[in-house]
DNA sequence: GCCGATTTGTCCGTATGTATC
DNA sequence: CGATACATACGGACAAATCGG
């Protein structure tokens, strides 16, 4: 409903990038003629191409024009990772998923917790161990940690269900920030109980912090995936390198 | 050296926010008081907020204000990856970094490796193959393609020195956009001959494409690493869910 | 090499809408 | 309700890079 217009038109725009309306190495129209197109200012074109441009979509030329950068993947992803909630990819595959609750508590964060997760020292938080399957392979061993206090109702068979759907939608609180880090590591006996490696003695680990719509960081996630369906999409521009945190 | 108005906030207000002058949890001062700071227009002011949004600094909350949501991080980092290349993560540990030429050729891209890679059929590339090692241990397996039209003059020597260096200081070719993909691989009997695993069997890949200033798809990487030393971090918000292709 | 047209980059000022308190 | 704060949008100005004549 409250939709903004730079909005609508990154939209617009990716979808012709990706219909090839636009096709890669291509010049996209410049942006006094978008400006006409669109029929608005020239700020509102130039946020709506800063959004194409975060995406890996477009890569702007100074004097020169927009340059399309998107290419159409064949191997398109059968695979878990990424932003995207696991839902999501499943249903995008078509795929049936299952989730099993390992087990349901809450726990008080101490000094060891703190450190790991971000949560203040003496929080109470929900700890949740959770086996995702999808067609009936267990791929992803996640355990959440939920901020008592903003959860609140929390339950195992919400949990079995989706626990954003029940954030998002009953609770009505949203999620904005998210930020992840991602290792490999050894695969634990805890892994090789649940899930089903193969020849693999690894897996890939995404941890990851969940801020909502007040800057209140709510969750601590780590996700343990089977390596065969993980795969992780990024892309960056010069400027983000200066993200990390110098000691 | 031509500094724009909203980089210099923008690397600022990033410092006080890291030197807890803006401390975790609080709030910016609004952005008329840092209008009035800065003497600079609105404009100016939301584009270095926007900055720090992106790299997970801040959030800004309709109606209240902008909150901080860095944390320092003690456990500061000891590993390779993100978007900082090999040599800068290397010195900003103070370690010594030695690269390895293991085979330098140029070669024709085929219907495989095109698919694979993205570049058109039929162009001709440097394929450079190299180990990075870290305080003497072999932690990195590179394998580098580049345009050969478009880093003339390559050799092994530069190889063995950064090309990244050669390409921006001496051919003055700026890169901008990388795209980046993460996955768990198997262990090769070429990894296993050139990298230490110790008791892992498999390794994390990282595989991008790198496009130069004029949108111009120059460079495909395969980065295989040591699982020990490799860790990937990255910070989203709600927009970029979207980010990828639809099948 | 210069000049002018085109195009993107930066910056400013203003107005209006919407959420919070 | 009013004051404050962020969100969106418009329009204008000048700088800087590219390109063709």
């Amino acid at each position: 409903m409250p939709k903004a217009k730079y909005d609508e038109i990154y939209m617009d725009l990716k979808q012709a990038i990706e219909k090839n309306t636009y096709s890669y190495g291509s010049l996209l129209p410049s942006e006094n003629t978008l400006i006409t197109q669109y029929d608005c200012s020239r700020n509102t074109i130039r946020r709506a191409l800063a959004g194409l441009g975060e995406i890996g979509y477009i890569q702007s030329i100074h004097g020169k024009g927009v340059r399309v950068i998107f290419q159409p993947s064949e191997r398109a992803s059968f695979t878990v990772g990424g932003i995207e909630s696991f839902r999501e990819t499943a249903r995008r595959n078509r795929l049936n998923v299952v989730t099993k609750v390992i087990s349901f508590s809450i726990v008080t964060v101490e000094a060891q917790l703190a450190e790991e997760s971000g949560f203040p020292i003496g929080s109470e938080v929900y700890d949740i161990l959770r086996v995702r399957y999808l067609d009936g392979k267990p791929l992803i061993l996640d355990r959440n940690l939920f901020l008592k206090a903003f959860v609140p109702g929390l339950t195992a068979e919400i949990a079995e269900r989706s626990i954003y759907d029940y954030i998002e939608k009953d609770l009505g609180m949203q999620i904005v920030t998210s930020k992840r880090t991602i290792t490999v590591e050894h695969a634990s006996p805890q892994d090789k109980q649940f899930l089903v490696l193969g020849d693999y003695n690894c897996l890939a680990v995404v941890s990851g912090q969940t801020f909502n719509a007040d800057g209140v960081m709510f969750e601590y996630t780590q996700s343990r995936h089977q390596p065969d369906y993980f795969s992780f999409h990024d892309t960056a521009t010069r400027k983000k390198k200066e993200q990390f945190y110098e000691k």
